[in-house]
DNA sequence: CTGAAAGCGCTTACAG
DNA sequence: CTGAAAGCGCTTACAG
């Protein structure tokens, strides 16, 4: 049957099937069924189930090149997953890997489509996918070191402002944050009320990662009304965040023999903890109890299960979007965070 | 100047800056900002260094919508991540999460756009990116139960050889699996190794999900080389992976109160594995050891650090790549996997 | 309610 | 080596 050719021949899709092929199947004129499918109100019922059918029977799709260059819209929104030059899948930080994902959720139900870009921080840098036309807005995320990456990226924010950073160096800027002040004093009064008096922190607040630092905040404000005095180390090697995390725990408990807790500043640095506790013979949540912060998946697989602030990742992706795509002007948007309880404390 | 002032109206975009702009103030036709832009070999590189200049200082860049829609190529891989309808980020699989950044990876390497759509099995499916213009290949990644899912996206592999799947129930069609067999003897040749003789598999086999069938057949040859017979569960509840792991190391201890090691088809349900014998008290490795399968980097942060087998995901991805994009026909491609010991055997 | 026509911003034969 | 022009497949004023 002709029918059954032509579904075939459409939906194999060469040459391609344009609504000129649907319209003269249904017997209207092409802007006909432009409109008909893209739900206009000013088409007869009759008119667009005839469009419909012949649509479907052809196989035939818009074509979104077409209707985007035509409209000036994509209804597209690039995000940028910043990384260190030598990180492999494995060495990365799954964080960011859970926050783009929420964001290609919260991104689908606002039907939009989501351009992935990794880049290494030391490679290439691009993100004017705007200017390309590729995407109405561009979110940035990842944890860069590099400061030409960061620098490259606020040039490219200042002059638009359809950009926006998940975390960045700079106290301006369109940006969303954890709210890591708030954490921080949860994750130390959840530590306090265990009845841990000597707390420790780790975490690089020497580093023009401000999160770490709004942490630390938080957990000095709350041992301050206790009166109790924050324990943490000045400097940290050039490791990765597990590394540091190990590190952090060794030195701190030579520094401080009495020390009863640990308020790590990331899952990542909170694993680095716990390994070397355990490896110390520390038993935990008994003798030291762990906290940490970021609320990943894996901290409830480790063991003991890790104790963490978990930030409101849909939340942070929703924010996100309405910064890049409604262009909505946060003054300092943070996203809420809540305490997730576990074994290590 | 008005360098400097036309400058800024291009990079904020509005109104566009085309190529009519840049040939303007190149003092050049509009095809020949095209062709040098491009890299045409006949243009003068006079003519291409000004074409050049006039273009970066009008912020100009090439409209990505309008020169698909000309060529007829879209330079971009849209990647398809199926997921369980209750999953969130927390949950579901981060196996598909490292595979989906290695895609990503390998896909800009080769000069490639990413679009990444999360799709609920039980959701509204759709895969026909290329149909619509916006992908010249797709990728199908993910573990459907629902097989609803799996026939949609057959279906569409049926209409078009442009669309590729990272593991799949069916046994033709286009498709890039680990190399289970290999991993399955790998895994269990290691335990052997290690002096472990009573072996136990733990995996659903009687499933959709033929690379764990894969797996427990390595399993099953090698232990035959020792004389040794396979100890397997038939069933498996209705529970996450990690459930199914806690639970299926939980009955073979009862049902063979010898068993000296497991071999989990996956690393999630080694997780499993792994928490229920700590929580009885065994220690790992001295009286059970244990390895995974998948190479997921919170193997690295669990406690005992997991053994596992490890597919090259690069390699598969590039895998995936050709058959998407290049349409190489590959009769049953297998990324090769590779045994990574760590301290839970 | 529907049609004919313009135009989104490119690439690429076709001329010269 | 460069330019004028056609055309990719849509959407949307403008008419009727």
């Amino acid at each position: 049957m002709g029918l059954v050719e032509m579904s075939d021949a459409g939906r194999r899709g060469n040459p391609r099937v344009t609504s000129f092929d649907v319209a003269e199947r249904a017997g209207v004129s092409q802007s006909t069924v432009s409109r008909a499918l893209s739900g206009s109100p000013s088409i007869t019922s009759g008119t667009r189930e005839r469009v419909l059918a012949a649509a479907s029977e052809l196989g035939y799709q818009v074509d979104h090149r077409a209707s985007q260059l035509r409209t000036g819209k994509t209804a597209t929104v690039a995000v940028v997953v910043l990384r260190r030059p030598d990180d492999t899948v494995h060495t990365s930080n799954p964080f960011y890997f859970e926050l783009l994902g929420c964001i290609c959720e919260a991104a689908a139900s606002r039907d939009l489509d989501t351009l992935v870009s990794l880049q290494s921080e030391d490679g290439d840098l691009f993100g004017d996918y705007v200017g390309r036309g590729q995407a109405d807005g561009t979110i940035v995320i990842g944890s860069a070191t590099n400061s030409d990456a960061w620098a490259y990226f606020r040039e490219l924010q200042d002059d638009d402002n359809n950009v926006v950073f998940w975390g960045s160096p700079f106290d301006d800027g369109r940006r969303v944050r954890s709210d890591n002040y708030a954490g921080g004093r949860l994750a130390t009064r959840h530590l306090l009320d265990r009845g841990y008096r000597r707390i420790g922190f780790v975490g690089p607040i020497g580093t023009r990662h401000t999160q770490f630092v709004e942490r630390y905040k938080g957990y000095c404000d709350e041992l301050e009304k206790e009166g109790l005095k924050p324990v943490a180390l000045p400097d940290y090697p050039d490791d990765d965040r597990v590394g540091q995390g190990r590190h952090a725990a060794r030195e701190l408990r030579q520094k401080e023999p009495e020390i009863q807790a640990f308020f790590a500043a990331s899952d990542q640095l909170a694993f680095g903890v716990l390994q070397e506790l355990q490896e110390a013979g520390v038993s935990i949540p008994d003798q030291i109890g762990v906290v940490g912060f970021d609320g990943m998946a894996s901290g409830a697989l480790c063991s003991p299960p890790l104790t963490t602030i978990a930030p409101d990742l849909r939340e942070a992706a929703k924010l996100l979007l309405q910064g890049a795509i409604d262009r909505v002007e946060h003054p300092d948007e943070r996203a809420p965070v809540k305490l997730v309880v576990r074994s290590s404390s």
